[in-house]
RNA sequence: GUGAUUAUAGCUCAGUUGGUUAGAGCGCUGGAUUGUGGUUCCAGAGGUCGCCGGUUCGAACCCGGUUAGUCACCCCA
């Protein structure tokens, strides 16, 4: 049969598990220094955990496992009949593969609230799996990087968060603008311009913009049944870029001005100044998530910067907060702020600008080429010891022709090889050859091991 | 869910208006070279042209259907 994998499903090569735990373990090492604690959750949750939270259009992205057994035995008869597949789903399907972190991270909380002290600061690094068509850059199954913080409402931890953003991306050397907005203030906009029950399509259209434009934006609040003086209002407050100038037109806001005072205090705990990177208040900034209902956040590639001019990446994470994170399983007043790195994104960017390094400490230094049986026997010895010394060696199961083995060596782009026949097995003197040099030295197997280490 | 596009060797892809035996590069195997790889040179193996049907004297090529991939939209990371 011919091999083949599922739609919107890859295949990841030595090289590059390797890149991607390069960068896991770099944002892993900053949130720990934070003082965020790892958690995990399986891969598939009751399908009752996840219908519902993320829309209508959410519920068809999920996948869900088939019960096991005879599940047509207990299936929904008149649903079956009637081919609805959507009343049939409960009688044949009881778990679904997890579609986020945030959600299954809420079921932790309230399931181990007795045994969590609050604030609780956990991070999260898993597949999750999407039902979606599946196109570039965008997969059914890829890995996101959660890291929230729940049970307080403290506006410490969208600077520490935002920080967190900043050190990171620092690390990786991949230089950023870090975007930050308040829904709050969105809210005020749209309460403003008087379509305070159009908030939701409001901030849709306004997520547009760097890809639509202004007038794409327009276009896209009038076909939302947005009048056109609301538009003009809208428009207007969003070439506001300083948070003072917003505050007159917010005086006929409640919201508005909260969301202001949220953004001036945050920036009195992390200033700007500081920051490696860019750091600023955008208030074109929206996010399409409708549970979020505080600070947004967003990381963008800077292509300000000359090295970076021909980067053309989306948003590479984002996060905000959501003061109702529990609820829906019966946890109130359970605040709610993280952000979300995207993993699959880093790779390319740090892949296109060349950033992961060179020198790859998991990769083969040394593989061992011998000429016949006994010295085959006698170079597996020595491996043994290369290897006690702490060395990544390995060696040709069997001693063929030369040419195959070398190939090999090749192949592996190992820096060294061993040679050992007659002549090094009378000497005790093996021959190290450089592969890339080409030359080659007769050594004691103690001073390959020095020279190796 | 809507639309576009592609499917030929292990991989990447050519293949003329429909015409005899479907090609190339890379990879693989053997040799030039029995203890030395990368560069050469020679030879060889490897194909149900996605699948089903139709048109035709004749189909990889035209037509219909089908399956799968890719890309865009909706939405999202």
């Amino acid at each position: 049969m011919k091999p083949s994998l599922p739609k919107g499903t890859r295949d990841f090569g030595p090289n590059e598990v390797n890149k991607r735990s390069f960068i896991f373990s770099t944002i892993k090492e900053v949130f720990v220094r934070y003082g965020y604690q790892p958690i995990e959750t399986p891969t598939m949750e009751n399908l009752s955990t996840l219908t519902g939270k993320y829309g209508e259009e959410g519920d068809k992205l999920l996948f869900k496992v088939l019960n096991n057994g005879d599940y047509l035995a207990k299936a929904n008869e008149e649903a079956l009949n009637a081919k609805d597949s959507v009343k049939l789903i409960s009688s044949i399907s009881k778990r679904g593969l997890r579609y986020d972190l945030t959600v299954p991270f809420a079921r932790f909380v309230v399931m181990h609230q007795n045994d969590i002290a609050f604030p609780f600061k956990r991070y999260q690094i898993q597949p999750v799996w999407r039902a979606d068509r599946p196109q570039k850059g965008r997969y059914q199954e890829f890995y996101q990087c959660d890291v929230d913080v729940v049970g307080s409402n403290s506006l410490t931890y969208e600077a520490e968060l935002t920080q967190i953003y900043d050190e990171v991306f620092a690390k990786l050397g991949i230089e950023v603008i870090i975007k930050i907005n308040n829904r709050k203030i969105l809210a005020g906009i749209a309460e403003v311009a008087g379509i305070a029950d159009k908030m939701v399509e409001m901030t849709v259209a306004i997520d547009k913009l760097d890809k639509i434009g202004l007038d794409g934006v327009k276009k896209e609040m009038a076909s939302r049944d947005i009048s056109d003086a609301s538009i003009e209002t809208i428009i207007e407050i969003l070439q506001i870029e300083d948070l003072a100038g917003l505050k007159d037109k917010f005086q006929s806001s409640e919201m508005g001005l909260k969301g202001i005072e949220e953004m001036e205090k945050v920036f009195t705990y992390f200033k700007p100044a500081d920051a490696k990177n860019k750091v600023k208040f955008d208030i074109t900034l929206a996010r399409g998530l409708s549970y979020y209902t505080g600070c947004i956040f967003e990381v963008a590639v800077d292509t300000g910067i000359e090295s970076q001019k021909d980067v053309v990446m989306g948003s590479i994470g984002g996060g905000g907060r959501y003061d109702d994170l529990t609820g829906i399983f019966g946890m109130k007043d359970m605040s709610g702020v993280g952000v979300s790195f995207g993993a699959a994104r880093i790779f390319d960017v740090m892949e296109e600008l060349n950033l992961f390094p060179q020198e790859d400490e998991n990769s083969l230094k040394v593989l061992f080429i011998a000429f016949d049986d006994q010295s085959h026997e006698y170079a597996f010895q020595c491996l043994t010891k290369v290897r006690a010394a702490g060395i990544n060696a390995e060696i040709y199961p069997d001693p063929v022709k030369l040419k195959k083995q070398m190939k090999y060596a090749n192949a592996r782009q190992v820096p060294h090889v061993i040679l050992i026949g007659d002549s090094e097995m009378e000497s005790g003197n093996l021959t190290l050859k450089d592969m890339k040099e080409g030359g080659q030295e007769a050594l004691s197997l103690d001073d390959i091991i020095t020279k190796l280490k």
